[in-house]
DNA sequence: TCCTGACGCGAGTGATCACTCGCATACAAT
DNA sequence: ATTGTATGCGAGTGATCACTCGCGTCAGGA
């Protein structure tokens, strides 16, 4: 942010700026989406965008920030409406449904995001949801001792996240012929089996 | 290609073009990898490149078929090496083992190719590889019937391609605190512990 | 040796685009 | 009402870059 925005107008501008480039970004994609087109869609001229943006990055990080902060807020909403079932296989099929009911809700700016964004520039951001998710997961392993047949939780966690996440975008990116119900036996399945599988050690 | 190469020298032309090309995108990422870069490395001038590339996305084209078809060379040499093994576990393991290896010969082309290449260009090209080994996969898991609890082989082809080409990628470019022989652990508990998941059915 | 087409060159072109600057307008405090 | 500041405008700028064109050079068949 190059200036903060002060008065009630200059913050609706703000928040129009952020708009328009989520749906240029969605609906043109990253390519078609220049600086004067987010302004143009805005109703906003060019050099306004630069008072309180410093550069166009700035205005992509705040559509993924947005998108990202969505998407978890979706996530843990679905999860909230079961809080109260036990622990087990029932949190493990909550978790998928709710991953991807989240994953579902844009998938234009899902393609996006994953497909066509410079991920050099947007790296941390983009890996801010993922992370958290990790956390939480490894959290849940190591307070159910028995929960899974190896050792580190967070070993597991990484495992389990990087898996599922690249599932469910390609799922929800390419609709591949599996109906919806079929996908989330498979994953209960992949992650059952997984903490559950015979080690070596 | 515009023209074809007929004598030596343009043939010898066109591989430093693409030799360039991939040096450029590997060394310097795609954001550099301007048309006149890739000309200046490969000693040609600009002019020259366009005698046999239609444009440049061509050129980064063969780059990714070259990489490609050498990954996959890789993991099929890789896997000749053990033939004569019986199936099972140990097919499983020295399949993960090769598309380590594969992914770890140029790990900076690796990482622009799935991180900074415009996917929307190049989408066909880059899934072509993952297609043929989940081809391969279902194959495999269809000739050996009780290999799996599911019904649909190509579903947890599907399903296990996914899930390890993200977590090999991701564990060759973010190198996590994992050791490699402990990730073969877990890819290998991950895989028969999928096949091996109970179903409802 | 000559000649023809393949080859290679590199300055140049047109378009795009992120970003700026000088000026006009709206707001708010006194 | 007046004044100082925040806001907004949009034509313009400089740089980048994919791609072209006209000319000189080289290979190889006759």
């Amino acid at each position: 942010m190059r200036k903060v925005p002060q008065q009630r107008r200059s913050r609706e501008m703000v928040e129009r700026i952020v708009a328009a480039g989520r749906a240029v970004l969605a609906e043109e994609g990253y390519d078609a989406c220049s600086t004067n087109r987010i302004a143009a869609r805005a109703g906003v001229s060019p050099g306004s965008v630069y008072q309180y943006f410093p550069d166009k990055a700035a205005i992509v990080a705040a559509v993924i920030e947005g998108w990202s902060d969505e998407t978890a807020e979706r996530v843990a909403a679905s999860l909230a409406d079961r809080v109260g079932e036990p622990g087990g296989i029932g949190m493990v099929r909550a978790t998928i449904e709710a991953l991807l009911s989240a994953l579902e809700a844009d998938p234009e700016l899902l393609r996006v995001v994953t497909e066509e964004l410079p991920l050099a520039q947007h790296k941390e951001r983009r890996t801010a949801l993922e992370r958290r998710v990790r956390e939480l997961t490894a959290t849940w392993l190591a307070v159910r001792p028995g929960a899974s047949t190896a050792p580190e939780p967070a070993v597991s966690a990484w495992v389990l996240v990087l898996a599922l996440e690249n599932l469910a975008v390609r799922w929800v990116l390419d609709s591949p012929p599996v109906p919806r119900e079929r996908l989330v036996e498979e994953l209960v399945a992949l992650v059952t089996g997984y903490l559950s599988a015979p080690r070596p050690s």
